[in-house]
RNA sequence: GGGCCGCUAGCUCAACUGGCAGAGCAGCUGACUCUUAAUCAGCAGGUUACAGGUUCGAUUCCUGUGCGGCUCACCA
């Protein structure tokens, strides 16, 4: 049997053999490029634009053969590379003997080759290089996506990532992107004096969040460890440890559902600055923002799904509990207790875990029917201690803390506090937080003796911030799913346990 | 985990109410000295995701399985 596809490899394994018998190597180990296609047309221009200049300069670029349009005496190809793309004009008579062979005998859409010679413009005003030198660098065995539609198969773009890449040129500029944005975040902190660090992934127990973990098991020491949830505990102890300002960019894994807003690992920006509370947090996140946006895009508006959004400062600020007033006609301060606030719920309709503690519930008011509206960059403020083991009271509310979260595009972007630096209160809020974990019927965790060890020394007042930075670039990049700005997403494994059973009977 | 939708050539997609599975791109052969989604002539390429069932006849209807998408639940 010869599928298609068996005939294609075969007709290339074919070709590759062809050029072993001839003596060119298919693979070769370097070649040399004077320019990239970007740069070789930055050149044409330089010299159409200063005819006197030396007329016999050569390049040399390199790159995929993306399309090939022969035509007779003559081939038009184009050639791509990590700048940009640039086409090759081979002439019969300009090309060597060996790269006519080339051209003619072996060469696929998809080989990565090296071309020299001159840079020319042809007829049509295509920028171009004149071949005298085509050499294989590396032969494709495999044909690419079609050339007109890309690849849009969704679950092939996941798993094969690099075609997608090499199809799709919007999916090449979204991944670029990322890249400058976490760049921009760079260097925005450390231009504030915020100095990077890397704290263990590898975690004893896994805190600073509430999610479940991924555990994992350390043969040399014969103990389990936690895949971190987040980065907040161990930065703190650098704060404490006389690093004023310190960030981490980092991934963090939690082993909860995936949706267009969830991947199991993902990207957590958190900073932490001594001396500082949450108000300054929020000054400066709307300004990193705001300049990111504007240092990457050229802009600080941007559109996501039907809505145009802009970072500009001042974002809205709204206390919590008004907008969910607002949206869930339900105030949570008339209901100081899990039961009462589970009651007006579900007498609103709403169904009701009753194994969810009071944090939770407001948690799920908020998301379910405040998170939707936030279109526009959006602090919500105060949120009741219950949901808020790690940050600061308010100073004039034992129920609240100085805490936000910050929302755009219907989705949570960042929260941040006033930590929490007193050693007893922290103490006593991990141990209320245990027992309503209890109540809830979730694994238990031992409350961090280390991290609470460490608070006993002193840690200064300081304001903490996390981002998750996927759904940044969603934003920044107008991308409705998670996945879509991860170059890798986390899929379901493909099963081939029963094609394997298929073949052997 | 539940619900809905999908899976046809390497890729992008057709195929009316159940009646011979079809294009374009990619590939192969040939023509062509400026093309750029090159063009023209020809060739080849299919376990219609998989396993059953109903039927004279199934890509089409039914059941199950696999994979995927969306969505709900879960997720401070």
């Amino acid at each position: 049997m010869t599928s298609r596809a068996d005939r294609i490899n075969r007709q290339r394994l074919e070709k590759l053999e062809g050029l072993y018998d001839r003596g060119v190597n298919p693979y070769p180990h370097r070649y040399r490029c004077s320019h990239t296609t970007e740069q070789a047309i930055a050149l044409l221009k330089q010299i159409e634009e200063n005819p006197t200049e030396e007329k016999a300069v050569e390049v040399s670029v390199a790159g995929r053969i993306m399309s090939h349009r022969p035509m007779g005496k003559v081939a038009f190809l184009d050639l791509r590379d990590g700048s940009g793309k640039i086409q090759i004009y081979c002439h019969r008579n300009i090309l060597s003997e060996d790269s006519l062979k080339l051209l003619k005998k072996d060469l696929d859409i998809g080989d990565i080759v090296g071309a020299s010679g001159k840079p020319v413009r042809t007829r049509s005003g295509e920028a171009s290089i004149e071949v005298k030198e085509l050499t294989m660098l590396a032969k494709s065995l495999q044909p690419l996506p079609e050339k007109w539609h890309g690849l849009s198969d969704i679950d092939t773009r996941y798993r094969q990532r690099y075609l997608d890449l090499i199809a799709n040129t919007e999916a090449r500029d979204i991944f670029l992107k990322r890249s400058q944005i976490i760049t921009a975040i760079r260097q925005f902190l450390n231009q504030r004096g915020f100095i990077e660090a890397e704290t263990p992934v590898l975690q004893p127990s896994a805190g600073g969040a509430l999610a479940q973990p991924f555990i994992t098991h350390q043969h040399a020491l014969s103990r389990d460890l936690y895949l971190r949830i987040a980065l907040e505990l161990y930065l703190k102890r650098l704060i404490i440890g006389g690093f004023d300002r310190v960030y981490e960019l980092g991934r963090i894994f939690r082993n909860e559902g995936l949706s267009t807003k969830h991947n199991p690992e993902f990207t957590m920006l958190e900073t932490y600055q001594a001396y500082a509370d949450y108000n300054d947090v929020m000054n400066m996140l709307e300004e990193m923002v705001c300049q990111v946006s504007r240092q990457v895009l050229g802009t600080d508006t941007v559109k996501f799904g039907d809505n145009t959004i802009s970072f500009k400062p001042p974002w809205q600020r709204i206390e919590l509990r008004q907008a969910i007033i607002e949206h869930a006609g339900i105030d949570f301060e008339e209901h100081p207790d899990a039961g009462s606030l589970r009651a007006k719920m579900a007498a609103r309709g709403m169904e009701v875990d009753p194994e969810k503690g009071r944090g939770r519930l407001i948690d799920e008011l908020l998301s379910t029917f405040v998170e939707p509206h936030l279109v526009q960059p959006t602090f919500l403020l105060h949120h009741p201690v219950d949901m808020s083991p790690l940050a600061k009271l308010k100073p004039d509310n034992e129920h609240l803390v100085e805490r936000f979260e910050a929302f755009a595009g219907g989705m949570e972007i960042a929260n941040a506090f006033t930590e929490l630096n007193d050693p007893l209160e922290q103490r006593k809020r991990f141990i209320e937080q245990q027992k309503s974990r209890q109540a809830e019927g979730e694994i238990e965790e031992a409350v961090d003796e280390d991290f609470l060890l460490a608070l006993e020394y002193g840690m200064p007042p300081t304001g903490g911030l996390g981002v998750g930075i996927d759904r940044l670039v969603m934003l920044l990049t107008g991308q409705t799913s998670i996945r879509q700005v991860i170059l890798f997403p986390q899929l379901k494994e493909k099963s081939t346990r029963d094609k394997g059973e298929r073949q052997e009977s």
